[in-house]
DNA sequence: TCTAGAAGAGCTGTTACCTCA
DNA sequence: GTTGAGGTAACAGCTCTTCTA
């Protein structure tokens, strides 16, 4: 493929990004609803002056996006739980170390007693 | 009823492009 | 002007669900 037609391929496929107005919408209908019907996304594209095809893929990732920020979300909450229980351990093991000792202590005294 | 296959929609991973530091 | 990183629109390929003959 030559240089020209690569460039032609890219002029067709030149990739805008969504306004600030069309991405406000899209949101705004995002909270009401994540997978909205094919009517309603229809009736947006026509409304923002997008294809329905935009819309579609808008959800899509929007959807993935989502996904990927609640997984975040949820690690970052499940390290801090993680990172809380095994300092606590830690404490609970130093603890039972000591107790060890003081019995092992007690256990020399009444040994020599014996 | 049960079932194979077509159609449509979603998910995941990837690519290509744009923007900005 | 160049470059690398990050964000995102668009796509490909697969799965799942629903419909229908």
């Amino acid at each position: 493929m030559n240089m020209e037609a690569i460039a032609s391929i890219r002029m067709s496929n030149n990739k805008k990004r969504f306004s600030d107005e069309q991405i406000k919408s899209l949101e705004f209908m995002f909270e009401a609803e994540s997978r909205p019907e094919s009517r309603m996304k229809q009736r947006l594209a026509d409304e923002l002056g997008l294809q329905p095809r935009q819309v579609a893929i808008w959800f899509q990732n929007k959807r993935a996006r989502s996904k990927t920020k609640q997984i975040e979300h949820e690690y970052n909450n499940l390290k801090a739980e993680f990172e809380k229980l095994a300092s606590n351990y830690e404490l609970l093991k130093r603890e039972n170390q000591s107790l060890l000792l003081q019995l092992q202590k007690l256990k020399n005294i009444l040994g020599e007693k014996s």
